[in-house]
DNA sequence: ATGAAAGCGCTAACAG
DNA sequence: CTGTTAGCGCTTTCAT
């Protein structure tokens, strides 16, 4: 059995309740019987049990983050940011992937919601009705979409985009496709407003190839739309899209870049693997992790207190292989 | 607040008591009452508060996952096992990541072992003795490494990798490079035995490259010696590395597979998207993280009921792109 | 088959 | 500054 606080208690000749000051209110206790009640509780390898903690203080010291896919390659590293600035906020991570399915999702998410103090959402697709519910009840911080008042933390799209835009036009590029991702996802349409207006702006035209899965195979699929379409530069959704349409391409004789420009969006490791390299913009995805648990820590703290619960998590363009000289044909 | 067994005795007009046995055992209840408790607790939207169960079950019903890298892509696949079969057992998982270092590994299995019933820990290069401490102290399945008794989920090797060497020996490969991942994982050590004891049996030279980061950059860094060392073929401990190799070999002007062929161990998903796709030994991860939880949950049932309590999962070569017949030089 | 009572380990009033 | 008391929400004897 685990030692508890009444052996400390006993072991230091004092009463559980110093035991629980000397620990949790250090200021409210003589530092010698503190000191005391310290050594005991070392000396008899006393951790406080936090169930019991969290069921009369209410806390439990544990967050949630549910992400849609972890094998999506921009999950693994916002999880380690979460998990990182969690771990230093002395918190726990449950972690949950809802493998894309809402109806999973929800139930996760009543199952978490109770071990948790607070919820991190990366639900791209997820109804905005059944988000809102949720957020009536529980502390929660969507990444990656923003909507009504509920807290989130984003990237900013229209920046990346644009840094993309003006990287093509500098090139000489007068027509960019644009490989959209799922339809209802938030991002994609942020993107895809961003990049109307960074096009628009340029005097570019732009060509938009549609919906595709998020996936390696919906960057193949839209190559050859990209290809008839005849533009000279085309952005990716992400860039396991952005990958897919490299190697369509290739397949189809088509050299990158000299034929024509690719960009992605997320900066994955793999994408500086490839060959070419990969232009991407990146997105600081560990650090929307901390600023995830960051934001919900201070909603915690105090619950209405937090002004504008809004972060948004700068881009940065990464000009690698994948980019040139428009072709001058 | 949180509904409580007390509103929802007072709704069923029965006391707690027969709340709380209705929903654990129901076969002590009357069916007619344990209806009408269902309905309320429906009605009341009741859900346990298993801190409050844990309290005096001594069982919190959560599990924990030690990773040491969630952005190396073999893990986010076990992740999804483990997550997916606890959440049909009803367990809550805790996922922390180490970063590869071995203090903060102990640091978040302390923490992470007063709050869960079980650990399944995938430690490479963790200190055998830290981790018999911890065994000794806690349910605990290693994933990927073994040695003692401490229960274990690892993969056949040595079926993959002779089916591996079968198959570069069916393309007429005589002279076989190895590009090893990390001296100190149990991993590389048991694949290289594999190695040898394939090589050896079918009459094949085997080069071994040394040990290198399991990365990308380590594949990279290996290619020279592997060239330099005039195989025709070649295995990397893992997909990343073999992709690695195959952008270095590209950049040295070989082709693949008519001048080298490359094999990698894992089948991460990029292994099909590179170009040309990767022939790779498959290992089952989403099922290991499964069997880890059902090794774990057969553990927590019968402490030492468990006969013998290690998996090995099965493994099967793929056949792709990268391997192609030993040129005839 | 059901209820009353006790208590899991801890913290938060309330006294002193 | 410290001890006593009560109780968080639940399960589990022990009665009935």
């Amino acid at each position: 059995m685990r030692t508890t606080i009444r052996e400390v208690a006993r072991e230091a000749g004092v009463s559980p309740s110093t035991v629980s000051r000397a620990l949790s209110m250090p200021g409210l206790v003589n530092s010698v019987t503190r000191e005391r009640v310290l050594r005991a509780a070392q000396r008899l390898g006393y951790e406080p049990n936090r169930a019991a903690r969290g069921l009369i203080t209410g806390k439990t010291g544990n967050l949630g983050l549910i992400v849609p896919d972890l094998a999506n390659p921009f999950f693994p590293s916002l999880v380690k940011g979460v998990q990182a600035r969690a771990r230093e906020a002395d918190y726990a991570v449950f972690l949950a992937d809802s493998d894309e399915d809402p109806a999973a999702e929800s139930d996760l998410v009543r199952v978490l919601a109770k071990q948790v103090d607070g919820l991190i959402l990366c639900s791209p697709r997820g109804r905005e009705e059944d988000i809102l519910t949720l957020a009536a009840t529980t502390t929660l911080v969507m990444v990656n979409r923003r909507f009504g008042r509920v807290p989130s933390v984003v990237f900013d799209n229209s920046d990346g985009i644009g840094q993309a835009v003006a990287h093509l036009a500098a090139l000489g590029h007068k027509r960019v496709g644009w490989v959209g991702g799922p339809r209802a996802s938030w991002s994609d349409r942020d993107r895809i407003r961003a990049l109307r207006a960074a096009t628009a702006a340029a005097g570019m035209d732009l060509y938009v190839a549609g919906h595709f899965p998020p996936q390696f195979e919906g960057g193949v699929a839209a190559a050859d739309l990209i290809v008839a379409a005849g533009v000279t530069s085309v952005i990716a959704y992400n860039d396991v899209m952005a990958l897919g349409l490299l190697g369509r391409l290739r397949d189809r004789g088509l050299r990158v870049p000299q034929d024509i420009s690719v960009i992605g969006i997320d900066d994955i490791q793999m994408s500086s693997m490839s060959s070419p390299t990969l232009t991407t913009v990146s997105l600081a995805k560990e650090q929307a992790g901390r600023a995830a648990v960051d934001l919900l820590l201070s909603l915690l703290e105090r619950p209405d207190g937090v002004r504008k619960p809004r972060r948004e998590l700068p881009t940065q363009l990464l000009v690698r292989g994948s980019t040139g000289v428009a072709p001058t044909d």
